[in-house]
DNA sequence: ATAGTACCTG
DNA sequence: CAGGTACTAT
């Protein structure tokens, strides 16, 4: 399937910074692709790129709904008493799956896009508009408005030695 | 027709 | 994560 020699190194950083990137309309795909400079694309890697970013976000709006939902069971009644913190339940989990070795200090920006993910989930359901079938689509379309660029350090073959090293 | 995505499954 | 289906948009 070719050589991901980049893999590891770029999953976890990219995902601190690219939460909810949407490819269409983006040209968000080839962006993607100058992020892996030493592989040679064909469709097959392309799409197995495509699919990766789609399960991580998909990871992360579940795991934004669940943490929602059992605030809601908790007895949290406003989102102001949501919030995102660095030794939170959710980040943790989040942290668990993107950054698991702690290669990468998570960039401020990122606890407070997912806070106002997960703000907006707990007021679709509060508002019960979680009986629409495609109630998340709003959500999507104002978080993936918020994505910050990615690293240029990302960019580099050697951005994992690079980033231990500081 | 093709690329990209959501949703679900293993 | 990868596979598969169904659906949207180009």
């Amino acid at each position: 399937m070719g050589s991901w020699s980049k893999r590891q190194q770029v999953r976890d950083g990219f995902h601190d910074c690219v939460v909810g990137l949407q490819t269409p309309g983006g040209g968000s795909s080839n962006m993607l692709k100058t992020y892996f400079s030493d592989v040679k694309f064909n469709r097959c890697i392309t799409s197995q790129l495509i699919k990766w970013f789609s399960n991580f976000r998909e990871f992360y709006y579940i795991q934004m709904e669940k943490y929602a939902r059992q605030a809601i069971n908790d007895g949290v009644t406003s989102t102001e008493e949501l919030s995102i913190t660095r030794d939170c339940e959710l980040y943790r989990a989040l942290n668990m799956h993107y950054n698991k070795a702690n290669d990468f200090e998570v960039p401020e920006r990122f606890l407070e896009v997912a806070q106002i993910t997960l703000r907006e989930f707990f007021n679709a359901i509060i508002a019960g508009k979680d009986v629409d079938p495609s109630w998340k689509k709003a959500i999507y379309k104002v978080i993936c408005k918020l994505d910050s660029e990615v690293p240029e350090i990302f960019k580099s073959p050697n951005c994992l030695q690079e980033l231990l090293h500081e």
